[in-house]
DNA sequence: GACTAATTAGGACGCTTGTCCTAATTTTGC
DNA sequence: GCAAAATTAGGACAAGCGTCCTAATTAGTC
């Protein structure tokens, strides 16, 4: 077992945390509880609670990318890799309704705190951004895919809010098939390479 | 000059702080600070800081439904009074690129804390949801409405969220005249009366 | 003008926070 | 097997938190 499992641990941890919890709302004693480990011992590991949270953003980075790769590679066509996008939305209804969309959340709250990490936070975005825009591309939108990009995104967030507001389970059905109704108007110029 | 000024003064205040700040990283000593009053003062009005949480949604309320009476007064169609609803993310878009939506966001965090004023934070967009039915109602949508309501109130939530996130200020006005656009498609069965 | 009630100031309280320090323990390299 | 390094435990720390208490001040009533 490698010698820093146990920060990978801690990191997970936080992950968890600080997405059902917050970020500023998390504490180390509670982190350490869920770990099993001495508080004290952290700081061997991150000097500061921001450098934890440095590392929860590069851990959701590599995360979210090794997912868009694994969506890029399933052979599917553009059309079906967006709706892979999309379907995120029913398969976290759960904890959707229970926390939000973890991407937007933790970027909102440290928009708050005026937070040195907010960008770097939403950074996560600009990632589905860029994959969904060269998808849009592979659907023969040419400039309009950057737009169409960012509007599915913004349905995507409206949905994590409204959801996590009103906890409604048959809300976020709904309006997914709203947006799976929008992707069959698009005109799909060319639909193969 | 009524004896409860000094109650209307830390609610406003409180208001204020909650939403560029957040609830829970809102202290005591901040709002005392910001009124100038002593910190001991505020349990003579209010138990705790739920209470206090409590009176700020209240007002919220009040001030929501005062909004949503006012343009329904100004003798506009339904649809002009929906584009209000509209234009107040390009009014207050500085705030909503610094702090979010004032609803939104405090949904989103009471959601995290698990927090009793959820259901009641939540309420305000109730209160949005059933003034958008009813103008689109008038617009003669029938039982659509509601859906229509909530689909606007979707793409406004994720408009906030993301504009919060990428600090985009040209983000917003082109998503707003995406929505614009959208209300122009919409069959107007009955545009008066 | 005196008595009562409402309001305010200011500090004490127990607790939790992030951070830091030191000693003990485990792992590693020779 | 031993010395050096990495890791862990556990507590100390100053500061901040929400809450509570008491004394002082102000406002209102007869």
């Amino acid at each position: 077992m490698p010698a820093s499992s146990t920060r990978n641990l801690i990191v997970e941890t936080a992950d968890d945390l600080f997405y059902e919890g917050g970020f500023e709302a998390t504490s180390f004693a509670h982190i350490a509880a869920a770990v099993g480990i001495s508080r004290g011992n952290f700081y061997h590991h991150f000097k500061t609670k921001d450098d934890m949270l440095d590392a929860v953003i590069a851990r959701r980075v590599k995360r979210t990318h090794a997912m868009l790769d694994g969506w890029q590679a399933d052979g599917d066509g553009p059309r079906e890799r967006i709706l892979s996008f999309v379907h995120m939305l029913v398969a976290n209804r759960a904890k959707i309704m229970a926390f939000g969309c973890p991407v937007g959340t933790l970027c909102c709250e440290l928009a708050k705190l005026d937070h040195v990490a907010q960008d770097r936070a939403a950074e996560i975005f600009g990632l589905f951004r860029d994959w969904l825009t060269g998808q849009f591309q592979a659907l023969g939108a040419g400039d309009r895919a950057e737009a169409l990009a960012l509007h599915l995104l913004v349905r995507s967030q409206g949905v994590a809010v409204m959801a996590t507001a009103f906890r409604d389970d048959s809300f976020i059905r709904s309006e997914v098939a709203g947006i799976e109704h929008w992707l069959t108007t698009l005109p799909d110029i060319s639909p193969s390479r």
